[in-house]
This record gives C-alpha cells, structure tokens and sequence, in this order.
DNA sequence: CAAAGAATCGAACGTATGTTTGAAACGAAC
DNA sequence: GTTCGTTTCAAACATACGTTCGATTCTTTG
C-alpha cells in the first residue's frame, strides 16, 4: 500500500460527487465514506474541500489539453505549409474534452458548476493552461478562415467551447429529446456530428459588414 | 400593499442570489435580507427553499416561451406556405433567452446549475413547457432542412440549444477570450454573430453516410 | 527489534443551514 | 370599534457541514 492509494480513492469518490452534486452540495462525508477513508483524511491529503477540488479537476485537465495539443501538432504535420482544415482544428479543441468523460464522470460539468460558485478555485486551474490552447486555435482559425475578423472569431471560438461544454454537461439531455435515437454514450458518434456542425458554423460568411449596415440604418 | 409584495421582492432577490451563488450556495437568510423580509416569509409565501426556486424559475421561464412561440407564429406568417427560413427558427429558440437576461440575471445560469444539482424541482418547469416547443421547432426544421434524417435533427437541435445555455451562463467568458472586444452586454450583438453560426451549422451536410461508412471500415 | 515518521482513526468543535413555532402587528369587513 | 384572516416577526430547533485534535495504527529506516 503506497503512500497515494487512499489519496487516489478519495480523488475517484470526490471527482463523482462533485460532477453529480456539485461543489456545494457534495459533502466530504460521502465522499470519504465512499472512498472507505476517514473524514479527516481529506485535511491531511489535501488540506481543505477547495484544494481537494482542484485537485480533482487539475488531474483531468492536464492530460485534457495535451491531447488537444497532440492533435493539433498531428493535423500541422499533415497539412504542411497550407492552412489547416477547420474540421480538424475543431475537433482538437472539442474530442479530448468529450472523450475524457469516457471513463468515469465528465470534468466538464464539475466546472461548469464551480465557474459560477467559486470562480475563484476553477478558474486557477482551468483559465491558465487554457490560454495557451485558444492562442494556438486562434491562430490556427486565422489562417483557416481569413475571411473573418478578430471579434468574429472571438465570438466563433467561443460558441465552439460553449456548445462542448454543455453538450458534455447534459448527456441526458440528448437521449430525451431524440426518443432515443441518439445515444449519449456514442462519443464518436457525438464528435461525428458536432464536428460538422461547428465547422460549417466556422465558415459561415462574415456578418460584421451587414450587421454595421442594419445597426446604422436602426440608429437613425 | 397588496398581498404580493414582499412575495415579489423575495423573488427578485432570489433570483439574484440563485443566479450568483447556485441553488445550494444561495442561503435563505440572505435572501431575505436583501428583500428586507424576514427569514420565515420564505417558508410562509413558497414553503420551502425548492418550491422559492421553482417559482423564481417559472416566472421566467413562461414569458420566454411565449416569445419564441410568437416569433414562430411571425415567422410562419411572413414565409405563407414555404418553408421557414433556418436563420428565423434559430433565433426564434435562442434570441428570447438571450433577451431575458438583459433586465438582470439570466436564468439560465440558474437553470443550467440546477439541472444537474437536484434535476428534479428545475426539469418539473423547464421541460414540461419546452416540450412544445421543441416539438414546433422541430418541425419547423424539419421542413426547412429536408436533408437531414431525425437523428441528426436530434444532434443540431441539442447543439443549439446547449450552446445558447453556455453562452447565457458564461458571459464574462467571451469578454476575457477576446480581449474586451466583445461586449457581452450587448444582447442584439451576440444574436446577429450566434443565428448565422447555428444556421450554417444546421445548414451543413448530412453526415449520416460517410459515418456509416467509416465505421464499418473501422471495425474490419 | 526499536525508534521515527507517515497515515488513519474516532470524536468533538464551531458554524451555517432550512424549517418551525407562537406571538405580535396589520388590514379589511361588519 | 371589534373581530377575523392575513402577514410579519424574533427566536429557537434540529441537522449537516468543514475543520481540527489527540490518540492509535501502520510502514519504513536504522
């Protein structure tokens, strides 16, 4: 027995309370309980529920964006010198995400959850890695799609990280509303659909000049 | 003073706090001291913490769905007997709940919370309403884009909704990935750059062959 | 084997929560 | 002006929470 086993115990019951209760409404004694550890180990491993919860998402986050950086090295490496398609740039920021909820609860609704309770906690560990990430898909994005401005692609980006998240959140979601034609846990079958999806909402054509236009004509 | 007025500032209060904190994290006590109430007026005008909720939910909820319904009902009448047009459908869904949170916070960051705290008190009025709804829409869609089968009908209509969610819930996000150069307060902004995004996604290609296809090599 | 450090344990502490209670204040109707 | 139903109020209740403490057990090291 090394010196982590009950810690990674505790990580496990933590990561599936917090993900179906949230960080409030989960409680250290179900989580120790269902760890089978003691109430107090949480203080001696961790220290508090708030670094216990980091500690949860930072252990998925990490491998999260490697991958997503994997993939994007891969879709580079195999365009060359030309852009690189949207669909793969899409795909690098959305599957890792979706695929890391395959085994076990999904990060993506513990921090959903934590960014409005305490943004404070979430956002040290999931803002700071991700800077790196949107610059590179940015960047990407830029050359993929010239057409586009920088507040477009702002905009763009995050409809395209807003729609993961939540899509990962509700899973059940889906399964109602399809009568069951969709299966949630098809994640390629999910990744197979949304891909296209956000990837053609990405090459949608520019709006800013006809939205200036109509603004004008509104103003006066 | 009518019968109803510390029912309303508790409401309004509630709302803020909900809307801040989520459901656990908001305390009663609070609550009603923002509403300059006393503690007890909760128990006396709702019952319980749930049945505050639900009703501070409610209240909102209704008038967005009657919004979209009109918009439907305004929609159908310009296009007679043609199909709608994708971009009116898209925003006949999302515009009302963007618009909603314009006169203070959104709901659905409350909503949205809730739905994966205790599912049950927030489902009982959110999906009840929202079944007519989709089930409108999706005619609609299904008229205006007659290449795709139900399933993927399923997908967009998941897609969309959920990226709507997000971005309600997460406005601060977009003026920090873009470097202020999006206003998150400005409501009109966001719909004119989100219906045609959603548009095209919706518009995209049905990819229901190629994947059959893929899996099929796939698995030999 | 003995000593020291790490890890676990049961129990308690202080606090905050949602809810309940019974009395007081209020408002309208007769 | 009194009465009756509605609404407000201060106070208490029971419970659940995160955290802390000292003792105990286990593991490693000399």
């Amino acid at each position: 027995m090394t010196a982590s086993d009950t810690r990674e115990r505790l990580l496990d019951a933590a990561e599936r309370q917090f993900s179906e209760r949230g960080y409030d409404g989960a409680s250290l004694r179900e989580i120790t309980q269902a760890a089978e550890a003691n109430l107090a180990a949480v203080s001696y491993h961790f220290g508090s529920k708030e670094d216990l919860f980091v500690a949860v998402v930072a252990r998925r986050v990490q491998p999260i964006n490697l991958e997503r950086l994997r993939l994007l090295d891969q879709a580079e490496a195999r365009a060359g010198e030309r852009p690189l398609e949207v669909e793969a740039i899409v795909e690098a920021m959305i599957a890792p995400v979706l695929r890391s909820g395959a085994d076990g609860p999904c990060v993506l609704r513990m921090v959903g959850r934590a960014n409005s309770e305490s943004a404070a906690p979430t956002r040290r560990v999931v803002e700071g890695p991700m800077r790196e990430i949107r610059a590179r898909v940015r960047r990407a994005l830029r050359r993929a799609l010239p057409h586009l401005n920088e507040r477009e692609l702002s905009y763009r980006m995050h409809f395209t990280m807003g729609v993961v998240k939540s899509v990962a959140s509700d899973q059940h979601l889906l399964h109602a509303i399809s009568d069951g034609q969709c299966d949630p846990q098809d994640l390629d079958g999910t990744i197979a659909q949304l891909v296209p999806f956000l990837a053609a909402g990405m090459r949608a054509p520019s709006v800013e000049r006809k939205r200036r236009a109509s603004a004008r004509s509104r103003r006066s």
